[in-house]
DNA sequence: GCAATAAGCGGGTATATGCACACACATGAC
DNA sequence: GTCATGTGTGTGCATATACCCGCTTATTGC
């Protein structure tokens, strides 16, 4: 008998998990991703697609099509940063709004995740988040 | 101070784990998705798409995209059921040979996730993959 | 100051994923 | 038998993601 591919448990627990998050800021227009994205640029100001890489440990091309996304959309601004090569990004007006209308949602996601899971599986799921 | 998003934390440690999956399956040129996906078909001998969505928990579509890169690598046959609308699916003896040239590969993977996490941590992931 | 090297980006290519829509085939009501 | 309804696919469109290559802009060694 073959256990369990513990990669395959934890991306379809990713995917329907993401999925409850998508549903639930969809009304803001934004995803688990962006959301998480726009947070990321709003907690630093301004920066650059290298360094939100770093943070979000994602490539930096993927950091730079999801900015280009959220772009088209308003929500942030780009430009070049003292060192000409860096693009750097901030969070347009509608950018913070959007945030600020996100959050509330994101809050409720949260809990539900919690009352899931309860507080046992929400600290393991800490503990795998850094142990991998 | 927030919450740090357990949503974000999830697609983290499942890209990491992924790449860690893809990496060591990559000597047979398949990736973790492509393995998972192939030992459903192989468990099943002959499946129809909608089956292995439902199987998977993945949409109908994805499964069709996925099958048609493994049908073009030789790795899976396609063919109708008796049911004229069905696709089915089953391994080439290609297929079956990658997924025995993988599955020792894989085996290390979830040796390595084991030590990594420890016998708890894989308790509690189980427990989070069954109730999401 | 100039050449070599490093760093930051953008775009091409590829996979995985979901939703909506259109089309083909099956089934059941009559 | 025929028509309405349901089921199974395929495709278009969109996002997220990674890797590789080439271009531009620092930086560094001398």
């Amino acid at each position: 008998m073959t256990s369990p591919c513990y990669c395959t448990q934890l991306r379809t627990a990713t995917r329907k998990v993401a999925a409850a998050y998508d549903a639930a800021l969809a009304p803001v227009g934004i995803n688990i991703a962006q959301y998480a994205l726009l947070r990321m640029i709003q907690n630093r100001q301004q920066v650059s697609l290298t360094e939100l890489g770093r943070v979000a440990d994602l490539d930096r091309s993927t950091i730079g099509r999801n900015v280009k996304v959220l772009e088209r959309d308003g929500l942030v601004q780009t430009g070049r940063g003292e060192d000409q090569r860096e693009a750097v990004v901030s969070l347009s007006p509608r950018g913070v709004e959007a945030l600020a209308a996100a959050t509330p949602l994101w809050e409720a996601c949260q809990r539900q995740i919690e009352k899931r899971l309860g507080a046992d599986k929400i600290e393991a799921l800490r503990a795998i988040a850094h142990a991998v």
